[in-house]
DNA sequence: CTAATAGTGTCTTTTAGACATTATACG
DNA sequence: CGTATAATGTCTAAAAGACACTATTAG
């Protein structure tokens, strides 16, 4: 087929972000107060134009950076930061009431953010526990979510919960160095379960490059002092570490 | 942000498709031959432009429908026709050398075709295994896809192959009634291993909901006549079967 | 008959899940 | 001291892997 630029439609391409961190036993999510029509004061996802002569993935990167600060790093490497991978797209011919966008969502796992978050274009920025956004078993959302942004983000968080069965990546969530306490306290909030301390300890220390000790150790919750591990180069955990079935 | 037009760059968005069967105990792939530059006369991926009007999902399974005569149904269905999910999105800016193209790539499980493949507006169309087009362990690709299609079947094929670890989608390769065996030679080809018959039959008959008897036997294979099975309702394999390790 | 594939069963090893016990901090 | 968390160990049940054996077809 001939690429005459008459034969296309215009298409506006955005990326925009699901930043999941964990604070203080939940799920959240980093929303964005619109200030524009449509959906003004509605919170939504971060995001924005790729610009021209940028690929996806730095688009992305760039956003999170405007957004949060936060250095991002593909799925390979394993140095400080967030975790960043594509995630999926969406581009439903009315998903913007003004012109056709289609928009690449990506994920971004990241540490609980010391400060909070602020700067880039956007009014404000707010962690909000997932849970608010979506609902769940037991009602509703308490704020719907602008455009198709519910779905996105829900789509994103059942790719985080599926993909640390499958893979270290939960260690993104945590600081670069933490211990298995923390790391289990992350599985119970992500997928919002309780799972066996001694159990979880056993399978993550027996699974060979999951964690790696660091030597120290550390009191931060209190009681007996937990060895320090930091995320070792494995991505690939096998067998995986299965969501309990209720 | 305000959305004016001349805010954005202008973009193409075009559906890119990985169409995966399995013929003579070999993952393939459907190629078409350009017809046009750049890349005349190489093989590509079939795919076309996003229309006015038609979401993502409608165009790759338009542009399917166009150059098999499939008819896809989306991932929670179990009817006939072939498994359509949306794979990835590539948009570096120099993919296509005449303008900025991002390609919202499909990945298609079909089963093996009756008809050799044609129609479209492809010059011709043809089933290649994966292996001579993205080569292996013993050597490169006997020939180069055009564009980034090689990156892209290469995303595809290692979806598949991690998916039906862990869903009961490897029924997608098979015909809408098929036998043990047939679904276990499925796994073989898409994985390149060799799997324990019994061991195989044990646990695929044991999970609940992947299989459902149909009543019938058949032959086909020559030996002791085998029973017929329908995919079941389950998509989620739980224990999942796991790829041996080398 | 032999060859080929289907289907069932048995044994061993590995892993997950439930839970006891000890260790080391804090107040 | 009691309480909280960490770390290790023990027992059992489930699952995977290796492999013997029988069943039913084609030729």
């Amino acid at each position: 087929m001939p690429y005459d630029p008459s034969d296309f439609p215009p298409f506006a391409v955005t990326v925009d972000l699901v930043v999941l961190t964990v604070r203080r036993h939940a799920l959240c999510a980093l929303t964005v107060r619109r200030g524009e029509e449509p959906y003004r004061g509605r919170w939504a996802l971060p995001g924005g134009f790729v610009r021209t002569g940028e690929c996806l993935d730095s688009a992305a990167a760039r956003e999170l950076s405007e957004e949060t600060g936060l250095r991002a790093h593909g799925e390979g490497s394993r140095l400080a930061g967030a975790h960043l991978e594509q995630l999926a797209t969406y581009g439903d011919p009315d998903r913007d009431p003004r012109m056709r966008v289609v928009s690449v969502a990506h994920l971004v796992l990241a540490p609980d953010l010391p400060a909070p978050v602020a700067g880039g274009d956007a009014g404000g920025a707010e962690w909000k526990p997932v849970r608010s956004l979506l609902g769940d078993a037991s009602g509703g959302p308490d704020e719907e979510l602008a455009f198709d942004h519910a779905r996105i983000l829900a789509d994103g968080v059942e790719r985080a919960r599926s993909k640390i069965e499958y893979s270290s990546l939960a260690a993104a969530f945590c600081p670069a160095e933490f211990t298995v306490g923390e790391l289990r306290r992350i599985y119970e909030a992500v997928w919002g379960v309780s799972l066996d301390p001694r159990n979880f300890h056993r399978k993550v220390t027996g699974t060979p490059g999951f964690l790696v000790p660091v030597g120290g150790t550390t009191t931060r919750q209190g009681g007996r002092p937990a060895q320090l591990f930091r995320a070792g180069g494995a991505t690939i955990l096998n067998p995986p570490m299965l969501r309990p079935e209720v």
